[in-house]
DNA sequence: AACGTAGTACTACAAGCGGAGTGGTGTCAA
DNA sequence: TTGACACCACTCCGCTTGTAGTACTACGTT
C-alpha cells in the first residue's frame, strides 16, 4: 500500500468524477487511473480494495462540498435578516449546482451505501455532523429561524438541486429562484 | 421482439429490483432474466437494447409509485383542512417508503438519465406531469394552501425519503414525523 | 378431428470486453 | 546501499451480448 498523499489525494478526485461520470459500478481501479491520467495498476497500489476506495472517497468528498474559508466569513458581513438568508441560500445552491460532480458522486455514494455498510457508517456520520453544524451554526449568526426551519430548507434546497443536475427541465431558473425564495420565507414561520 | 405483455411486465419489475439492488450499471439482460426466474436470453428477446430496457422501466415505474385507487377515494373523504393535509402526507411517505425498491429505482433512473437523453426525456414528462397533477388535485381538494406550497411539500418530502431510504440513522422516526408535520405546517404560511 | 402455421419459449454457442491482481524492473533520495 | 515508489506487462477470470437453432403451444382452417 503506498502512501504519497498527494498522489491518494488525486486519485480520490479522480474517482469523484468518475462516479459522477460512470456511477458507482463504474468506478472500478482502471477507470480511476485512465481519469487520472496515472498507469493502469496504481489505484490497486492506493486502496486496499474497492470498499476501501468507497470509504475514502466517502470521507473526502464532503469537504469538497462544503464552502471555503472566504465564502464563510463573507457570509457573516452584513445585515443578518431573511433577505440576507435567502441570498446566503440561492449562492448555497449556486455553488453545489456548479461543483456538478461532485454533488452527483454523493448521490450515487448514497446509493452504493445501502449496500456497504462501512461506506453507510461514514456518511451517516459526515452528514449528520453537517447538519448539526449548521443548526449551530445557523443559531450563532443571528439569522431568523430555529432548528426545524434550517432542516427544512436544507430538504428542500437538496431536492431543488437533485431536481436540476437530473432533470434540468422540470423547473426553470426563475421556478428555482422563487422556490428557494419561498422555501426560506416560510420555513421561517413556526 | 416479441411481445407478450405479462411477460413483459414481469421483466420490467424485475428491472426495477435489480435496478434498486445492484445499480444502474448492473441492470443487464442476464440480470434481468435471472431476477424475473426466466432462461437467460429472454430480455434480449423484449428490449431492443439497454437504452430502450432504461426507458421502458422509466415508463412504468412512476405508475407504481403513485396511489392505487382506492387511496385516491379515501383522500377524498373527512374534513379537508391542515391536519388532514399532514394525515396524507404521512401516508405518502410511508407508502413510498415502504416500496423501497421502487423509489431506489427511480433515484438510479434519475442518476442514469444525466447519460441517456431518450430516459430523461421520459422521466422529465413524467414527473411534470406528476408535479403538475398534485397541484391540480390540491386546488380542487379544498385541503389549505396554494401551488408553491404544494411544490414546497413535494421538494422536503422527497429528500427526507431519500434520507430515511440512504441513510436511516440521520433522522428517527420520531424526526421524521415531526419533520413532515412541520414541512406541512410552514409551507402553508405565504 | 387432423393439420398447418405463427408466435413464443428455451437452449446453446461464439466472441469479446474489461477488470483484478501481481511480479518484475527502473528510478530517485536518504 | 537500501527502501519506497512509479511504471509496465502479463495472466486469469467472470460476465455480457447477440444470435441461431430447436421445441413447444395455441389457434384457425379444412
Amino acid at each position: 500500500m503506498r502512501s504519497n498523499p498527494e498522489r491518494r489525494q488525486a486519485l480520490i478526485d479522480a474517482a469523484i468524477e468518475v462516479l459522477a461520470r460512470d456511477g458507482a459500478r463504474g468506478l472500478t481501479f482502471r477507470a480511476v487511473d485512465a481519469e487520472a491520467a496515472v498507469p493502469p495498476g496504481t489505484a490497486s497500489n492506493y486502496f486496499a480494495n474497492r470498499d476501501d476506495l468507497f470509504t475514502q472517497v466517502g470521507g473526502r468528498i464532503y469537504e469538497r462540498l462544503l464552502p471555503d474559508e472566504a465564502t464563510i466569513a463573507r457570509s457573516r458581513e452584513g445585515l443578518q435578516d431573511e433577505t440576507r438568508y435567502a441570498e446566503l441560500m440561492h449562492e448555497l445552491v449556486d455553488r453545489i449546482s456548479a461543483f456538478n460532480s461532485g454533488y452527483l458522486a454523493l448521490l450515487e455514494l448514497r446509493l452504493e451505501s445501502t449496500r456497504r455498510p462501512e461506506l453507510r457508517a461514514v456518511l451517516t456520520k459526515r452528514i449528520r455532523e453537517d447538519i448539526d453544524a449548521n443548526i449551530g451554526y445557523h443559531a450563532a449568526s443571528g439569522l431568523p429561524g430555529d432548528s426545524t426551519s434550517v432542516v427544512l430548507v436544507y430538504l428542500a434546497l437538496n431536492w431543488l438541486i437533485v431536481e436540476r443536475l437530473t432533470l434540468p427541465d422540470i423547473f426553470t431558473q426563475q421556478e428555482i429562484h422563487e422556490l428557494v425564495d419561498a422555501a426560506v420565507r416560510r420555513s421561517l414561520n413556526p
